[in-house]
DNA sequence: CAGCATCCGATAAGATACTG
DNA sequence: CAGTATCTTATCGGATGCTG
């Protein structure tokens, strides 16, 4: 290892392994296009409808940096009009599974979530 | 249901689960907040010094953001000089399986990552 | 079709200094 | 001890318009 002693936790190191993958799938639209490439490849104007709401600059940042990462593949395909496809690798495609994990959790314990925010902030508001 | 038709997979929805969990874990210190405090309640500089390096303002706000989460207590001992504790509830026990599961599919991947990156920005350099 | 260029506003995060 | 107040910077996400 070249990391030093702990790179595990540490918010700071930009090799932290927790933090390379949080600081990815935290951003607002990685996990959804994860989900949305699920299915199989799609091409870039099918991903944005898929994923509604997203604009093409911020797409495009998104998908770049999934590909710099190794979590997909952009495939050009020399024609008029353009054609590019994008496809998770078998890296992105394992990320999937932690996703789910994590949405299963999510899913199951927003409505608490959601409960104690309200509880919290009643009580803010008496005050 | 109040959420509407499909607050599964809306990165616009507030209340979508998975939003709501990964900005809550995707921020800089929340993760290690947990992890910290996964061995007991801990004290707010014990808290300063186990994390490394947070600023006492920003580790004030991820504390209230995950109180307001119930993710954990916020216990003040009425003395001199103050005394504040923090204990994850178990709605924030139970995270630490899911992000556990994160860590090592990071830990595991992370070198692959790594790898891609340094590829990419590599051609990019070239050109 | 698949983007790139440009500009903008909101927010996160940190440094620093002060207080009940 | 456990914060709060204030200021500054960096980045993110988005809107809009243009192009190979």
């Amino acid at each position: 290892m070249t990391d030093g002693p702990d790179a595990r936790g540490d918010a700071f190191n930009p090799e932290c392994p927790t933090r390379v993958v949080l600081d990815r799938i935290g951003d607002k639209w990685t996990a959804l296009v994860i989900g949305a490439l699920e299915g199989g490849s799609l091409r870039f104007n099918e991903l944005r409808a898929r994923v509604g709401g997203v604009a093409p600059k911020v797409l495009t940042q998104t998908l770049r940096a999934m590909e710099r990462d190794g979590l997909l593949t952009r495939t050009v395909h020399a024609q008029v009009p353009p054609r590019v496809d994008y496809e998770l690798t078998d890296l992105g495609a394992s990320l999937t599974g932690p996703i789910g994990i994590l949405t299963d959790w999510a899913e199951t314990h927003v409505g608490g979530i959601l409960a104690s925010r309200a509880a919290y902030d009643e009580q803010a508001d008496a005050r």
